[in-house]
DNA sequence: GTCATCATGTAAGCCGTTACATGATTGC
DNA sequence: GCAATCATGTAACGGCTTACATGATGAC
């Protein structure tokens, strides 16, 4: 999960820990509140797997796509003491070839998932193919008919209104779940037509 | 968390750890969903601690309040067989005074608590006191506010659609939260009101 | 010079899971 | 007699947290 998000940010430029975190929430918000003593263990663990690899000479970080403050700050840092010691001792790491691989494998891996993991798996589903983001909305969506049914509907303790209230509301938030996985369906669907119909008018079949 | 929800099904009678776990989904569904490798370490450990006891003899189950199915079964099989060696195999818990006492601290505990031990905690709210629903209702809004404010709109990586429609689809999910929470603690204050109007047609006059 | 923040890391613990181990009871 | 289910428990692991330890840098 932890490792989803490090790699998805990692994907648009080296970070430091430090740094990464502070994105994790600015970007996930909840979905990826985590410590410090959850992000560096991690990062370790992808290193040594081979994911990420330390950028060498640990200097500022590279200019980040979206030209962050921060990022420009620690170029100018940089600028002003060229080298030497004097240096902040940061561990700036980078996504590797292996590392993009695990990153789009973790993403599609079919095996079920929370809603903290799937909403964050759908937030990186740009870096997915359209044919397993389809897949993923809709696995989540059978799974949350699945759950919808599981829901006690007056069960032997019905009576409680705290218990039935809760019930209702849980019941209704499934509902509202699947009803927006099914506009995103639509949508994905239709963003496939359009694409078959493009590839149709260029005499292009697609496989 | 576990223990909790424990604690409210022993409330309304004697169980064993297998029936405990099936009444759990049954009751609280997806908000208590647990092994067994999590319930029988879970019971041992209340036992030591005083709040249930196993009762003496451990016998059929009493017959529950509620008049299950179960219940009627293990009374009619222990009638079958009145005594000495052939029966069950299985350990009845029961709540003790310093368990019912536990629970309610439990429950009324301020400290905050992520959505499924609120929605657990509400659905057991019948136990607690008028005040401390309202509390617990109260405290769960200031933090749904809070945590509303912290959900990215228009983040740096906001451009990306589906980072953006994960975001706008949690935030309408915490105003629903804070919606249906402000229809509760409405439900609470009128209830209120209407029994500080009993007592003051008596001419009583509550602390 | 001191305080906030930046920056990395380790250790212990919490709360759950799956897998494993064991055996009794019931239904057919 | 055999399978399903009832029934209890342990061990190992997962993924996160808090607390602790350490120190550099920057602002004032």
């Amino acid at each position: 999960m932890l490792d989803l998000a490090l790699l998805g940010l990692l994907e648009e430029g080296p970070q430091h820990g430090y740094e990464l975190r502070k994105r994790l929430r600015r970007r996930f918000g909840s979905l990826a509140n985590v410590s410090f003593g959850s992000i560096y263990p991690t990062l370790s663990r992808l290193e040594k797997s081979g994911a990420v690899e330390t950028v060498p000479g640990f200097g500022p970080v590279a200019s980040p796509p979206t030209g962050s403050l921060t990022g420009e700050r620690a170029v100018a840092r940089a600028r002003r003491r060229p080298g030497g010691r004097g240096r902040r001792f940061r561990k700036v790491y980078r996504i590797t070839p292996a590392g993009r691989q695990l990153f789009v494998a973790r993403l599609t891996d079919p095996s079920p998932d929370d809603a903290r993991s799937f909403l964050l798996r759908l937030s990186l589903a740009g870096h997915m193919d359209a044919e397993d983001r389809l897949a993923l909305l809709v696995r989540r969506r059978e799974q949350l008919v699945q759950r919808r049914r599981e829901i006690p509907t007056e069960p032997d303790g019905g009576a409680d209104p705290y218990a039935r209230s809760v019930a209702e509301h849980l019941a209704e938030g499934v509902d509202r779940d699947i009803a927006w996985l099914d506009r995103l369906i639509e949508a994905e669907r239709a963003e496939g037509a359009r694409a078959a119909e493009r590839d149709r008018r260029r005499d292009r079949r697609p496989a």
